[in-house]
DNA sequence: GAAGACCTGCTA
DNA sequence: TAGCAGGTCTTC
């Protein structure tokens, strides 16, 4: 599943391969619902001819800046890649001016293409992009403060912070020593503290690995080339249910939180008695 | 705040 | 063959 790491990670692919500066010749459109609400022949009349100026990346989204003064911005979902490559899944084809085709994959069929006028509508909904200094300690510490939601939930939220998904947030959870659903507005300074680093922590191992596969290439995630992530090795928590924790080798459990599997160390992220009955009353 | 819809490949 | 996986939007 794309989240920031796997994100940035195609993005520099794109950067790297020289995609910034070609000019989008021609376009095939297998799939129509990913570029609604602009029908096939509207997408193809705005794009054709166009030149992609910039590749960039906020959160999950990523951006590609054009010369018509519009932008292209892509969001995978749970499946969207980009190759050069042809594949059986491919949804959209760019033809670009140096005579290769940008091929984007989606077994799915989850991703989404908006082509706008102006991309801040969709692009300020977003909290601080997790990764940048907009997203800072004291920001976090007052997002959380007047939030009784759980803190998965909260922190799953893009306008909370953008970037983590269900990978990073297991991971930034066991990290920081915190229960999944504990409510965000009685975390204690420290916890907050530490939350905040985890986040960071684990985005920035998730990019240098280039991001996080866990299974076949038909349904997880790939980069550029089609290479899987290197990530794996370096998950903690997620996916791991029932192997033993890596601090203190409880076996780790498997909940539901904001109706996504969760998987976390029930001895190590400890949910204290206040917040407990705290999160009750709240339910 | 929670559940359903959108999707399809994989697994039990 | 039913159920699961999951990001976001919509609906209740």
């Amino acid at each position: 599943m794309p989240e920031l790491p796997e994100v940035e990670t195609i993005v520099q692919q794109l950067r790297a391969q020289g995609l910034e500066g070609q000019t989008i010749c021609s376009i095939d459109v297998h799939w129509a619902p990913i570029i609604a609400p602009l029908s096939d022949k509207q997408f193809k009349h705005q794009l054709c001819n166009v030149s992609i100026t910039q590749v960039g990346r906020n959160g999950k989204w990523m951006i590609f800046s054009l010369d018509s003064n519009q932008t292209l911005l892509v969001h995978l979902r749970m499946a969207g890649s980009f190759s050069f490559s042809p594949s059986l899944y491919d949804r959209i084809v760019l033809h670009l001016s140096d005579k290769r085709s940008l091929y984007y994959r989606d077994t799915r069929k989850f991703g989404r293409w908006k082509l706008v006028d102006h991309p801040e509508e969709i692009l300020d909904k977003l909290g601080p992009d997790a990764l940048t200094s907009h997203f800072s300690q004291s920001y976090f510490g007052t997002a959380l403060s007047s939030r009784k939601r759980k803190i998965k939930a909260l922190i799953l939220d893009q306008s909370c912070v953008a970037g983590l998904g269900n990978i990073y947030a297991d991971e930034a959870l066991w990290e920081a020593k915190i229960h999944p659903c504990h409510p965000a507005n009685t975390l204690t300074d420290s916890q907050i503290k530490a939350l905040f680093h985890a986040i960071k922590k684990v985005l920035k191992l998730g990019v240098k690995n280039r991001g996080t596969s866990l299974g076949d290439g038909k349904t997880n995630y790939r980069d550029l080339d089609g290479i899987s992530g290197n990530n794996r090795g370096a998950v903690k928590a997620y996916g791991r249910a029932g192997q033993h924790c890596n601090r203190c080798q409880t076996p780790l459990e498997k909940i539901t939180v904001a109706q996504r599997g969760t998987t976390f160390c029930s001895h190590c992220q400890k949910i204290d008695v206040a917040a407990s009955t705290d999160s009750q009353k709240i339910s």
